[in-house]
DNA sequence: AAAATAAATGCAACTCTGTTGCAAGAATTT
DNA sequence: AAATTCTTGCAACAGAGTTGCATTTATTTT
């Protein structure tokens, strides 16, 4: 199938072998738009890998800038797919995170330019993060 | 002295019986600018609380309004003194928080202002996370 | 101020998350 | 297809955080 091709393509061109754990866990990650813990993963990876294994398999692809986490107020660590800017060792996850509050679902906001922040003088800014919490369209959609 | 004072006041105002961890703990924050880990108070307590004890002590003082937690990048929990504005069970903390990628110390910028996040149609904010990454102002000051 | 009550502390044991070393098993290369 | 390299799973471990319970400390009542 398609997605098949894709993942096997995907971790070519990052110079990754194709193996059964990391083309499961990253058709995961393309197939929902949604960040994942690690538990989701263990949960929807279907039938056990090992929790070293998965934990080995995503911290390859952060390295690789397949994936980045998200820090959030419960501080569990959350992962989401990078987009195409982003190399081996270095982000640039410079978008939004929104957290929804009911389903409790994460996802990035690309389109969403991170609002400059003005910061008191004397300080110097490389990266922000944005995490915003409340109610995604979906969840506000099944109150009408 | 004046501190211990203020602290037993702080304490009563918030209906927390004045014990010795709690004095000495909360103590720890009015006598600092920057955010505590529970590994910092740890050390800076001295001679030694349990850790239950200290894990609790922060909880209550969570609870309560008197401090909050400020969410981190590799996902470590911080603690910070809450300004007057946060009651029981209801925090303001709409701040800017300010990580130093040198002499990594973490404090709040209570003067900046939230910015405004424009989210998608059909998503609603009730809370909005700003962590910022870069140099301090000690830091860069050092530099000259 | 002392006794009674209520709350906080410390200890032990436990869970959950994440890591490391190493042997066995897969994927790549030749 | 064999040799090499890399990945996996297991076991064992380290650290963070939690819970129950007996003891100690703070607060309230008399």
């Amino acid at each position: 199938m398609a997605v098949n091709y894709h993942v096997q393509e995907l971790l070519k061109r990052n110079q990754l072998s194709v193996t059964e754990s990391r083309s499961k866990i990253l058709s995961l990650f393309l197939q929902q738009e949604g960040a994942l813990a690690h538990a989701d993963i263990e949960k929807k990876s279907g039938v056990g890998f090992d929790r070293v294994t998965i934990y080995r398999t995503l911290q390859t692809f952060v390295e690789k800038g397949i994936i980045h986490t998200i820090p959030t107020a419960d501080n569990t660590v959350l992962y989401a797919l990078c987009k195409d800017e982003c190399t081996e060792g270095h982000h640039h996850d410079q978008h939004v995170h929104f957290i929804c509050s009911q389903c409790s679902s994460t996802r990035c906001l690309d389109d969403i330019t991170v609002p400059d922040v003005k910061l008191p003088a004397g300080y110097r800014a490389t990266q922000v993060e944005v995490v915003v919490n409340g109610i995604c369209r979906e969840c506000l959609g099944e109150e009408n």
